[in-house]
DNA sequence: ATTTGTGAGTAAGTATTACTCACTAATTTT
DNA sequence: AAAATTAGTGAGTAATACTTACTCACAAAT
């Protein structure tokens, strides 16, 4: 086997610094070679030589936030001991990470998912990372006679994620504030107690 | 006032289909105007005659698509009667209708949202008045007391449209196969029931 | 001491794309 | 029939993602 490369060049560097900057000012699709080229006082053909192309590019930087996110939220739901309290912690983190973050968020929602190739990409294991992670919750609950045997773990999390979902976009797309406290446990609160009087 | 503009020549239409037609084979962003026009037997120049630019002509044809995607659900939701029950029906007939439709709910899951001008748009005001439809029905089975007074209704209707959003990604992004009455039921269950035990 | 090889970076392209504009042809109004 | 409005054309243009042929520094290998 081959040595591993793990030189990284400043170029390199330069340049995802370089997307980064840019992307919390405009979105990607308005940011052009030409400029992440000028911002990191390179030449375009460089992006080039280090990444497949643009996309791969954001993708590369993608990972390096997510990784934070995913960090944080893995670290708190570590200290809850129930189901349901790791849940509701998934949810406030969630949204107060989205929220402390809109630039990332706006991407990750509104921008890569329609590039196929996005799901190939390491950004895109670290979100199957988190949404496994939630899945596993809710099938320990479900063991532990925490939440109802008869609903369907998957259908569960496509709630959550959902409900999760969808209170950002309101504020990425809008600019609405959000009250994270107050959302977050008026989801939870759906979600385990039901709305049915 | 102006008498009003009610002539649609025959180029405008053919534009509109071409996309349309071509909309059911791959994704907006790599349809070209070139395409759009040759396909439409016109010169790419008429498209900007009858529309602002390339987005402008997407949201006219949205428009109509999802014109029709409403008077569905708003005749189904009006032949029941309890909230509960109106609400189980635009759950399955969301579902029902994206799955029928899958190009164009891509496009408005994926593709049009980054826009902000699509926030302007005619198709929007439709999207607007689907919301509105399922806010007032929470209302009103509040004040009917059919559901619990102490649930806030804009974060009721979150947590419905984001299970019904997340649920319709992973057909779309990865054509899984959705198994609709199960999965509305689900839906269903847990956003009345709760999900804890 | 010379050759060989390589990783970092450049400069000048090219092809594709959305969009424009000056024009003509057809149709409607006066 | 003349004028005016509407429908449609076709040849551009600017911008942009990506390519390609090249230079330079420098490190081993011969």
């Amino acid at each position: 086997m081959k040595q591993k490369k793990k030189t990284n060049p400043p170029g390199r560097i330069k340049i995802m610094k370089s997307l980064s900057n840019l992307m919390s000012q405009k979105d990607f699709h308005s940011i052009t070679t030409a400029e992440i080229a000028r911002n990191a006082q390179v030449t375009e053909g460089l992006i080039y030589k280090y990444f497949k192309d643009k996309k791969d590019l954001l993708y590369q930087v993608l990972n390096e936030h997510f990784y934070e996110f995913l960090a944080k939220i893995e670290n708190r739901v570590a200290n809850e001991k129930t189901c349901i309290e790791k849940i509701e912690v998934v949810i406030f983190s969630s949204l107060e990470s989205y929220a402390d973050n809109r630039i990332f968020s706006r991407i990750l929602f509104l921008e890569v998912r329609n590039s196929p190739d996005f799901f190939d990409s390491v950004a895109y294991d670290m979100v199957r990372k988190y949404t496994r992670t939630i899945l596993e919750i809710i099938e320990k609950g479900m063991e532990k006679g925490e939440l109802k045997p008869d609903i369907d773990p998957l259908t569960l999390r496509k709630v959550i994620l959902g409900a999760i979902e969808h209170a950002c976009l309101g504020e990425i797309i809008f600019g609405k504030e959000l009250n994270i406290d107050e959302v977050s446990f008026g989801i939870a609160n759906i979600v385990f107690n039901g709305a049915k009087a």
